[in-house]
RNA sequence: CGGGGAGUAGCGCAGCUUGGUUAGCGCGCCUGCUUUGGGAGCAGGAGGCCGCGGGUUCAAAUCCCGCCUCCCCGACCA
């Protein structure tokens, strides 16, 4: 350790707030270079490397490894159309020529165009291939350190078959693999149902890594063990045959002036009391006015209603209407809807189209805007008083929340996205041209997968999941060393000595070792520094080498023990092995 | 993009309200001696564009204007 590139901080460093930042960067593992761009010092590049390993050799079994640039022209995310609508997400550069380049956010279209190139028949297929490789991308508020940076290191794969059936193979032989992968890290994981998005295809699930830190909110039944990111949370199907409910004719009631739901509900309360009990939000239906953009750039004016005890949930709304988007209609949207009385608006207004948030069942009664200035209706049944022209997924869905499969309560975590795959489809393949001949020698176009695991953030996922207040606790198989051996008491010469051959006798034997033969030392920071970079065993060289002995620390366990001197390199190389 | 906070030595901070010697403290760093099982002691030393630009003033880290950057929360995000 005397000559490790790396130095230690006795105080927690202002620009980091997350356990895992914190601890990263006051053991030397990284160093910012700059906003959400880290640089990795010797410790945190051999965790980075033992993480890539065991990704590798997995991913070996299912795909072939491939490299390409990091760098990469415009044309192809032109062809897929992601240059445009990637954002401000993306790297610009141009060349010398002025040519528009870009560092790759993901590598769908380079993949896609490679096989194209190599690829002309369908005895060439099925194929996954398979990238360790940066990529970039210019997030709006990169966070935690390598948690999420604008660089980082991504795994990523891509299956390329004929048919369906062979990308649910290829889909399936992905999941597997990640899920050993995420076992021999010894991270937890849940793998949840997600939307696919601007990626388009049919399934996708991410792999998430309950935390607190994470930035992924998520649902879990803890019943069935149904699991959803919020995005793609299913919400129960009404009761077959559910009886329309006993209610009277819908009426309308002069409601002046409330123009909220809260108002509605007060108004109600003292003007229309029901005879069961006060009136909620949970009664009314709220009805929101929203204008819808397509692609192309046409504005449609579209009403969503939700229950009026919930939000709307934005990305829910969003990826029901990719790749459309949308936003709340301003007062000028209003003024040119003149049918539309804001505040008061109902079910069907104007004959706008109106979408019912799925949790708002067929046969239920509700309060909801008279689409007439302060009057609202009460006893408004949907499927007999009106049908909406669609269901959605847009009321935001809460902890408690009825499972859709079984109907048990819902649980929300956060978690850290550790992986994602999907089952992409022909997009790719049809927007770039990927079509091969099959056996009767028409030309068949190829249905892609995409899977990715992000190898930089799992380092942080690790120390944040490996850790306790004096440290990092790192688990074996990704520690940066085997063995931290250090010197503590007098330093008559002979423990410092005994502590070299020790370590001499360790390496030949096979194990890391980190030596702490710093000069001028206190033992106190000697012990410091050790919990601090957290190699599995700590091994202290004291004063019971006068007896011929040394004694082992379990890092995560505080256990110690002392051990004979001569045996030491021995029982350390089982020690290190058995539990590796 | 919205809200909040912060830029002073390698790191963590004080000083700014109320302008005024040579800008300070802790840690770290260098030299020497002492010390040595949980972040040592003494002595000596190095280290600053006080974020940048302009303004006010006899005088600006401090007051005024403008800009930049970073951090946190939210929005957004395969």
């Amino acid at each position: 350790m005397s000559s490790l590139f790396f130095s230690t901080l006795r105080e927690d460093p202002v620009e980091a707030e997350v356990p895992s930042h914190i601890l990263l960067l006051r053991g030397g593992y990284i160093r910012r270079c700059a906003p959400g761009i880290y640089s990795f010092l010797p410790l945190g590049w051999r965790v980075h490397a033992k993480i890539e390993a065991i990704v590798r050799e997995e991913m070996d079994l299912i795909a072939q490894e491939i490299h390409l640039p990091a760098l990469l022209p415009r044309e192809p995310y032109e062809l897929s159309n992601r240059w445009t609508e990637y954002g401000d997400e993306i790297f610009r550069l141009k060349d010398r020529k002025g040519n528009d380049m870009l560092l790759g956010p993901t590598h769908e279209e380079i993949f896609t165009l490679l096989v194209k190139d190599v690829c002309s028949s369908y005895r060439q297929f099925p194929l996954s291939l398979y990238q360790i490789q940066w990529k970039y991308r210019d997030e709006a508020r990169p966070r935690a350190g390598v948690l999420r940076g604008r660089e980082f290191l991504m795994k990523d794969s891509y299956s390329f078959d004929l048919d369906d059936e062979g990308l649910a193979a290829s889909y399936a032989a992905h999941r597997a693999a990640y899920m050993r992968i995420f076992d021999r890290l010894g991270l937890d994981y849940v793998a949840v149902h997600a939307h696919s998005g601007a990626m388009g295809g049919s399934a996708s699930e991410e792999f998430l890594c309950p935390s607190e830190v994470g930035e992924d909110r998520f649902v879990t039944c803890p019943k069935c063990g149904y699991a959803s990111n919020l995005e793609a949370a299913e919400v129960p199907g009404s009761t077959t045959g559910a009886p329309m409910v006993e209610v009277p004719p819908a009426q309308v009631v002069d409601t002046p002036g409330a123009g909220t739901i809260d108002s509605v509900v007060a108004c109600l309360e003292t003007h229309h009391p029901r005879g069961d009990r006060p009136w909620r939000a949970g009664d009314t239906l709220k009805n929101l006015a929203l204008m819808v953009r397509s692609p192309s750039g046409d504005e449609t004016p579209l009403i969503v209603g939700i229950p009026g005890d919930r939000e709307l949930d934005q990305r829910r709304l969003e990826a029901h209407l990719y790749p459309a988007t949308f936003r709340p209609m301003s007062d000028e949207d209003f003024s040119a809807h003149p049918e539309l009385v804001k505040g008061y608006i109902g079910p069907r207004a104007a004959g706008i189209r109106y979408l019912l948030d799925a949790m708002v069942q067929p046969g239920s009664s509700w309060v909801t805007g008279a689409n007439q200035p302060d009057r609202h209706v009460v006893g408004l049944v949907v499927g007999r008083d009106f049908e909406p022209d669609g269901s959605v997924l847009a009321a935001d869905v809460r902890e408690g929340d009825p499972c859709p499969r079984c109907r048990g309560e819902l649980r929300m975590q956060r978690g850290i996205e550790l992986g994602h795959i999907f089952a992409l489809g022909r997009k790719f393949a049809a927007a770039l041209g990927l079509a091969v001949l099959d056996q009767e020698g028409k030309p068949v176009t190829v249905t892609m997968g995409s899977y990715g695991i992000g190898i930089s953030r799992i380092v942080a996922v690790l120390a944040e999941k490996n850790h306790d207040d004096a440290g990092l606790v790192w688990p074996r198989r990704v520690a940066p060393a085997d063995l931290h051996v250090l010197v503590a008491g007098r330093s008559d010469g002979a423990t410092s000595e005994a502590a070299q051959r020790l370590a001499a006798e360790c390496s030949a034997r096979g194990l890391t070792v980190l030596l702490d033969d710093r000069p001028g030392l206190s033992a106190g920071e000697r012990f410091g520094d050790a919990d601090l970079l957290g190699m599995p065993t700590i091994v202290v060289c004291g004063r019971g080498v006068a007896r011929g002995l040394v004694e082992t620390k379990d890092r995560a366990t505080g256990e110690r023990s002392e051990i004979a001197l001569d045996e030491a390199a021995g029982r350390l190389e089982s020690l290190v092995s058995q539990r590796r």
